[in-house]
DNA sequence: CGCCCCCGTGAAGAAGTTATGAAGCGCCCG
DNA sequence: CGGGCGCTTCATAACTTCTTCACGGGGGCG
């Protein structure tokens, strides 16, 4: 990789990798799923959490069932073992070229006094900071990224916990709720998230 | 692919494959390497001359330099045999969620001074915002759908509130009323849904 | 031309949906 | 190991929408 211009951090367990993510904030995380103190798939899920890096999952030995998990998990491509140095160069350069338009496509969403910027994973309103925690900025984003579209609690709740989820629907209105709360000047008149009645939730357009 | 609600079309080899594609102008291209009359990397180079069409590539046995080649190439993924129907549904579905925000458009639904919006759900008569509820919305989504075609009440029942429904079907004549209310300038002459005496009802497809 | 059936309509109760406060739980950090 | 935070679940209140019903008027058919 080195050789090919990039600029590369390693780390020798998921503990240690957790910490390296958040140091360096790399564009593409190589991970192999095999790691002591804490596997790729725990540090898979933390990292979620956190940031949207793009990973490339790396195993000796991969089953069905791992390669359709790893997919749905969020990883962006995967390698078996043994690869050549090569291939491993070319995956990451179609996965960085892949997600290049994405990237530079203005990571931020405004709407109003909203400034949603994805890249720091923050939100501004009127300029200044307000916090929110993983769920409501998924959401959010979700909602901001097609104004005007409506969402069903199902689909948001699939684009905010990834896929294969079955949970209880009514967990999305809380969130809403606290959203609402947060970005909203009156909860009861909302100006930028919309209820569409006996279907979902739908972002404001005309702003 | 078909159980899981996408629509298929197929060919048998790259000659057909060009030309199926430039017809149906698809979404994703499953891509078999090993084809008669063309094969799959001719056919991925000439198609890629036309469209930008995601690709995933499908082969019996990949060798180092085939998978380098095909993903420098353009694929945007690839499945070797022999593979699960699982992993083939995971691996374009996580394509396609990768390219899906350049995909959207909003679908429209236009007649006289109406603009019905699916995707938002909501309506706009002379570009202003009329107010639906679900019922209202799922008719005239239904009516507009077919302009001209007569509906009758049953088939609107089904339609609105899903199958084996029993109710009263008077229900719709009651809904038709509120529409009516909403967006003809006269409801006793309505312009835009018009009553078929002893049948049911159809939206009027000269406008 | 008149009868009978069908449609239009207003109102009210029934049914369904959303908003919200609060409690429980698990996870991470110190 | 305790505290804090965030996600989920639950119960309930407030609200919106749907269905039903009854009546009056209009249209079609003989």
């Amino acid at each position: 990789m080195q050789q090919e211009g990039y600029q590369v951090v390693t780390a020798s367990n998921g503990r240690e990798a957790l910490f390296v993510a958040r140091e360096h904030q790399p564009d593409l995380i190589v991970l192999d799923l095999m790691m002591p103190e804490l596997d790729g798939w725990e540090f898979l899920r933390r990292h979620r959490q956190e940031r949207n890096t793009p990973i490339i999952m790396l195993t000796a030995r991969i089953e069905d069932m791992d390669k359709v998990a790893g997919l749905e998990m969020g990883a962006d491509d995967y390698i078996t073992k043994p690869f050549s140095p090569r291939e491993l160069v070319a995956r990451v350069r179609a996965v960085l070229r892949r997600l290049e338009p994405a990237a530079e496509k203005s990571d931020l969403l405004r709407a109003g006094a909203l400034e949603l910027d994805r890249a720091a994973h923050t939100l501004k309103k009127e300029g200044k900071l307000v916090e929110l925690t993983r769920m409501e900025f998924d959401l959010l984003n979700t909602l901001m990224s097609s104004p005007g579209r409506a969402f069903s609690r199902l689909e948001l709740l699939e684009r905010t916990q990834g896929y294969a989820y079955d949970g209880y629907e009514r967990t999305i209105d809380v969130h809403i709720k606290n959203l609402r709360k947060k970005i909203e000047a009156d909860s009861a008149n909302p100006l930028y998230i919309l209820t569409v009645f006996g279907v979902g939730y739908r972002f404001n357009p005309d702003l």
